[in-house]
DNA sequence: TGTTCGATAGAACTTATGTTTCATTATACC
DNA sequence: GGTATAATGAAACATAAGTTCTATCGAACA
């Protein structure tokens, strides 16, 4: 998503008329629509601005069409995509995540979040992964589980975060805990026990936010 | 959904054509294009075919107006809900849960389901409650949580099911045991006792399927 | 065979709707 | 102030697209 480029209010008004007449009626306004509902003077001044919409990207029109206005495709995948967030994998050892900031690759998976899992729908920088192993029970969290994370690399004490040791090239769920110099891992689980690493060897990858499981 | 009133061939690729242009296009076809494409040799023909698709309820016109067809409202709510189930409210004793059967009534609330918490998008019967209490720690359910039901009247030995206790007019969350005509509700908790009941004084309200947690 | 009726054709008619031209008014800038 | 440029107005134009009328065709049926 680029820096939105600057509208005039007229723009954004007949846009917002656009978005809001396609929503009530399933096909898109005519230019005379347009024009007396927002109460233009001419139908002119309507193309004059559809036009500027146009190249600014936020709609695509069909020449000579009636009613061949379409809300740019970007947004309308940005709006699809407004509750989802990608899905990066399985969070085991050994298979290191991708860093979370070159989502940008075409291929990434996306699973859908309910509003209600992350409140505020706050997506930004969040991402899911599988769970694989029982270290987290005690957590409630299980084998087979979607975590969802929010992207930081730093945590409170007790933050249950996906961490990766830098020296194993692993990546694990656990809560974290700084002690000086060094960070324990603990597992939330009685028959495990915790980890401790050297606060320089290991990099936050992410804190829960959400668990959803499938039964 | 009723059922399908008998639709002609040219009707249902008429529908068929629409559906697939207004995907493409973003704004409906207009009538001579439907004819063109479909290879039909005149308008009227397309037109009354059109009358009979909006008697059925396929879509919807408005007269005069360029392409003022919008594929009918029913299919477009389907598809918007397609994985929303009704929210039904905290799961608790003391306060029963409405019969799921009358879900009609308008004011139900509706959460998302990603498609990966109710594999093969079976959400038909499928509501959500809120929990309330601990009772299911060990099942990994907590406070708090959203769990997602499937309704139905039977359950499998150790099943994780919504019962109503009609002496109690309450209802709970809790591992289904029948033991000869009694029943055990076992709470997935090791400091709480199983509860037993006569069979005949419990009502199966559904089956859990699913979990979603915020943290 | 002729009648009825659903489905199709062809064509003319009307108008809804995009386009264009040119003049006019605001806004900014030197 | 004067000039360039953005934004607006008004109207005429062209045509894309809905409507309607009437004729035809085929199948079902008495």
């Amino acid at each position: 998503m680029q820096p939105q480029p600057s509208l005039s209010n007229r723009q954004r008004e007949i846009l917002g008329y656009i978005e809001q007449f396609v929503d009530q009626h399933n096909y898109p306004p005519a230019i005379r629509q347009i024009q007396e509902d927002l109460g233009i003077s001419s139908t002119s001044v309507v193309v004059y601005n559809l036009n500027i919409l146009e190249q600014r990207g936020m709609l695509r029109r069909e020449g000579k069409v009636s009613r061949g206005i379409s809300i740019s495709k970007i947004e309308a995948a940005f709006e699809a995509n407004a509750n989802q967030v990608p899905f990066l994998g399985t969070i085991t050892a050994g298979s290191p995540l991708p860093d979370p900031e070159d989502l940008s690759s075409g291929t990434t998976e996306f699973i859908d979040v309910p509003p209600e899992v992350v409140p505020g729908n706050k997506l930004a920088n969040v991402y899911a992964l599988k769970v694989r192993g029982y270290s987290m029970v005690d957590a409630l969290i299980a084998d087979g589980d979607i975590v969802l994370l929010r992207y930081q690399e730093t945590a409170q004490q007790g933050d249950m975060v996906a961490v990766r040791i830098i020296s194993d090239n692993s990546v694990t769920l656990k809560r974290f805990y700084k002690e000086g110099d060094k960070v324990r891992l603990q597992p939330a689980n009685v028959t495990m026990d915790p980890i401790y690493v050297a606060a320089n060897n290991v990099r936050i990858q992410g804190r829960v936010v959400g668990v959803m499981r499938s039964m």
